[in-house]
DNA sequence: CAGTATTAGTTGAAAATGTAACTATCAACC
DNA sequence: GGTTGATAGTTACATTTTCAACTAATACTG
């Protein structure tokens, strides 16, 4: 089967991965007026826990500023606070507030949900390869956004 | 099985598109001085022919502006041309010059190779799951980008 | 056929992002 | 213990994107 252009695959991905996000954006744009980072941010300390802005910069493959943006941003909402770290003081470590913690959840159960209603057309073993081509493809050799 | 909201499914195919696109982006951009909308544009009118910018953005999922802009600039690097259609003065008919139509050639050699290059670690079957599912996710109930 | 509504595409201002330079703190090494 | 080099995070500036308003051309409707 030859090469179809359309079918170029970081296309593909871009394409599936804006309509997904763009559907749920309305969900913590809308009620929270929050922004992608941030609420990748207020995921990753929800699910994670109290983390660095350095840590969750790896981990998301999102750069400092971006995040650095977004914890302010998320600051002023007052869903997360900074302690400056003893050990070195650097480093601060974000928390989130009681008012995170319950954006956080109500997300949390908002993305569930809606992570089923994708995944919903597909059967066990689909949902399975898709999923580890996923984290294969965000994983090679990466260098994505430091 | 739980849901982990490292796995969400939005979350995973925007990593795994932005590891991918970013790789790509270092040949049109290094090379070629493109932008990302200015690839996709170019690649649409190399692929398909001749297009009006509205059919671009229908196809694509691009806001018009992104594609306003993406025009001008292959338009100031003299990928392609303009012509007003006679039956409708509103509606312009994009098509590559020479010049574009080879920088085309080169990018889709390479982007075949680089797609051949992320699906290699699947199977057959691996690969026309991955398709299949990220086909019908950037189909749903689409509305992404107008 | 005048008046209103749509549609293709552009433009300007505001918001967001990327890049590079910056401060502050710590580590290493002489 | 002072100098050099790295690291966490912020800030300023340039580029890109978004949003809303705009022009020009066509379609609809009375």
């Amino acid at each position: 089967m030859s090469f179809v252009i359309s079918d170029f695959l970081p296309y593909l991905l871009n394409r599936a991965a804006e309509q997904s996000s763009m559907r749920f954006q309305k969900i913590y744009k809308d009620r929270f007026g929050m922004l992608r980072t941030e609420w990748r941010v207020l995921f990753h300390l929800g699910f994670y826990g109290p983390l660095t802005a350095s840590a969750i910069c790896e981990m998301a493959g999102l750069h400092k500023t971006k995040v650095s943006r977004a914890v302010s941003a998320l600051e002023d909402k007052q869903y997360l606070t900074r302690l400056v770290t003893e050990a070195d003081k650097r480093f601060e470590t974000l928390s989130l507030t009681k008012s995170g913690q319950e954006t956080f959840a109500y997300l949390e159960a908002q993305a569930e949900a809606f992570h089923k209603a994708l995944m919903a057309p597909f059967s066990d073993s689909e949902r399975a390869v898709l999923h580890k081509c996923l984290l294969q493809l965000k994983d090679a050799s990466a260098d994505s956004e430091l």
